[in-house]
DNA sequence: GGACCGGCTGAACACTTGTTTAGTCTGTTG
DNA sequence: CAACAGACTAAACAAGTGTTCAGCCGGTCC
């Protein structure tokens, strides 16, 4: 390895006051949020807060370089752990990696408060989930769907934002560790999770034909068996492809 | 009807300047979050900000006082909507009424910051939703499952989050009208969500099973076909009870 | 009538915020 | 060496916050 980084995809920091002050800011802001006044951060920093002001022109720009920053980190981060990543597991794997823990404390900070790292952030999420899936469905792991972008996006959509709520409904006792809170997360949310994915919760497709019906489109869909049999289809069948 | 005010289930005010802050305060901590200033709530109310401090002590104790209130109107609203509510679909009835704007954008702002009423709201989501599963589970209109407390629960985390996070991520024009943006939620994702409720996302057991053997129970679930088989279990089959 | 009392207000207080200003130090450049 | 430039700071500023204080006003009680 070239740099003093190992495989975390961290944009390098040279020593300079300016980057110590921005890297203090992205933990700080991570740990507590954007509401951290710059005086905290000029103190985490080592420096006063005029410094900060000097450097950075204004907590708002401060607060943009921050993005940034973490934003390049974010698609670095994804190019390194591409293979590694055993499909749509992204979030997963990053979270059992100390140093990624600012990363996402940031992410998730961002996902609360809205903005372009939360939009870019969910956006590599989907494009990682859209890849997994393709693979997936074409070696019949996964059933295809009506619209698979859709679903991706659904899917992504629902598990950050199951994490985010389970978060802040009972926040864990130390929000630095990442890991260990995505860990208690799955224990308790797996099981529920992987049996919807299995055999799903309806027993039979009258919603989603009354559905298709009323939007218009015709229910032979790409994902299941093509004709819609009037009053209870038995089942959920699926030979795929 | 008795009083003025409809089937809403909304405490009642007398005119009492005190009722008056309050109400103002819960519509504009609805409207604007809990960050609003007190100055904000006492023009609202018509009122000066030091009456705001005498009527409730502090900031923090208006903030406790509009909670309790908004719990009350939800338990109230939960009632009268008991039987009108078309099974777990609680919120999208309530998305419609108008006069729900308020506790519906209070219980959002509530989710977003943690705290009891987010709580107790996502509780009596889960109530509402158990009585309507154990239902439909007994009429064969939807599958049971390993843990029915569990999936509720996941269920109502999981459609919350998401519409929660979508709010976030592309903040809609008028965030006071949550019926058009309920609405604007559904297109998005019903079909999505339709679709993974009525065939699943996985075409084999064998996630399910193998983390049933990981955690040690005996995957002879409630759920479905009591034998796990060796090596790829044909289909989601279901015999259910 | 006079005293009291609670609703109510304008003004101020104490504090925190982001930002500015004036000025010091250090190193580089002519 | 003088001069300039940029990193850096202490102190102050302006605005906003929650809260307090002294006092006014209108009604009720002795």
């Amino acid at each position: 390895m070239p740099e003093g980084t190992s495989s975390t995809g961290r944009p390098p920091s040279d020593g300079s006051t300016r980057d110590r002050i921005r890297d203090a800011a992205v933990l700080r802001f991570a740990r507590s949020g954007f509401g951290t006044s710059v005086r905290t951060i000029a103190a985490d920093a080592g420096v006063s807060p005029a410094l900060v002001i000097h450097h950075f022109g204004s907590k708002d720009a401060l607060h943009r370089a921050c993005d940034d920053f973490v934003l390049r980190w974010i698609v670095a981060a994804k190019r390194q752990n591409m293979g590694r990543a055993a499909g749509g597991q992204l979030l997963q794997v990053m979270a059992e990696v100390d140093e990624f823990a600012p990363l996402l404390g940031y992410a998730v900070r961002s996902l609360q408060a809205g903005g372009e790292v939360a939009r870019a952030f969910v956006q590599h999420m989907i494009e990682d989930a859209q890849v997994y899936t393709r693979e997936a469905v074409a070696d019949g792991i996964v059933k295809p769907s009506l619209d698979e972008d859709a679903r991706v996006r659904y899917l992504v959509l629902s598990s950050l934002g199951t994490l985010l709520l389970s978060l802040t409904l009972d926040p864990p006792d130390d929000p630095e560790d990442f890991g260990a809170n995505v860990r208690a997360f799955m224990t308790e949310q797996y099981l529920p999770m992987i049996e919807l994915f299995t055999q799903g919760f309806l027993t039979s497709r009258r919603m989603l034909d009354d559905y298709l019906l009323y939007v218009g489109d015709p229910p032979s869909g790409t994902g299941t068996d093509p004709e819609p049999d009037p009053e209870h289809v038995p089942e959920t069948t699926s030979e795929e492809r």
